[in-house]
DNA sequence: TAGAATTGGTTAGCATACTAACCAATTTGG
DNA sequence: CCAAATTGGTTAGTATGCTAACCAATTCTA
């Protein structure tokens, strides 16, 4: 406790920032049947413009790959997104937004969109700057995996590496160097 | 997308922080059978230094009464905890530290600490501080529920009100204004 | 003081996200 | 070319956290 004990830990509010934002956004999507991560999830298809592989929309939204299993599964059985086999890589599911996302990512975009208005509205923009600036380093140094880290690539941004349809044409980063333990 | 369009949301960084963070502080305490939401409930008792009730721990926290049932509930399987019936009011349960607990919270708590030093080390204090305000007013902005809201207390700080063993003497904030809608 | 409202706690059911373990396909390296 | 490694995806099981709905006890109020 050596300092600032008066009031709240930076920890306590990073957090707290987060959840409320997250629960505000749930909030505010949840009368058009949508949540914080499965808009996010449209989100980056949509930016994407074209279909994502599974795991390239799980480095997007920085979460592993089982979780937008789930995820995927709901958007899809919601009819959001559609998913169909990858013709050049057997192994692969092409996601793509579907009709009815395609018809109203617009206005959901935009609901987003004024909610950050609102919350970050008034502030200073180098008060922002600074604030992400603090965020970014922290979060760069917490990057998980107190040892081996992903060896080179020497910072932040391991995501973004687009290959979907025809991957191949090389290296594609090898994205933690621990868990799959060579099973079978 | 009007502004920042070559990196990263605001949204998405705060996010991608306080994971990121999270995940480090679970990987530390992994070791010592915690995790940051169950050490978060230990320091608050400890913090508080006597019994607190769920309600109590649940405004500490930050979160709704039905999450820390099932924290709490781990937390006592595990013994780090004791819950007993408040003598004053039939309603409460006081929870308490238990001895495995109190004969290592201080080094968990000195474990955090470490992990806080190592990811907030060498930001100027100016920085946190503007880091500080930036959130501490996104948070109130969001705090939840659209309308309604907490009347009158117009501010942060809706947590700490101590009254654990004999509550009564008057107001205790009253919470929320919506959910508790009259059932039965 | 009796009925209404509030408060503390719980259960049920769901959403998100993680790790561990695995399969099938593809890529690499000898 | 073939064995080994890597990669994309999945399942199983768990942790957190939420809302909705309730019960029981307590407090407020007309």
């Amino acid at each position: 406790m050596s300092a600032g004990n008066t009031s709240e830990t930076f920890g306590q509010l990073l957090h707290g920032t987060a959840r409320a934002w997250r629960q505000k956004l749930d909030q505010r999507l949840k009368p058009m049947g949508l949540s914080q991560a499965k808009w996010r999830t449209l989100m980056h298809l949509s930016l994407a413009g074209d279909a994502l592989t599974q795991a390239e929309i799980a480095a997007r939204l920085g979460v592993e790959e089982p979780s937008v299993v789930t995820l995927l599964h709901r958007l899809e059985r919601e009819e959001w997104i559609t998913r169909s086999n990858s013709p050049r890589d057997r192994r692969c599911k092409m996601v793509l937004l579907g009709r009815r996302a395609q018809r109203v990512i617009g206005q959901i975009n935009s609901s987003a969109e004024s909610l950050r208005d609102e919350l970050m509205g008034g502030i200073p923009t180098s008060d922002l700057q600074t604030c992400m600036k603090v965020l970014a380093r922290i979060r760069e140094r917490a990057g998980k995996t107190d040892k081996v880290r992903s060896r080179g690539n020497a910072g932040l941004d391991r995501r973004f590496t687009r290959h979907n349809g025809h991957t191949k044409q090389g290296n594609s980063i090898q994205k933690k160097g621990t868990f799959r333990k060579g099973s079978r």
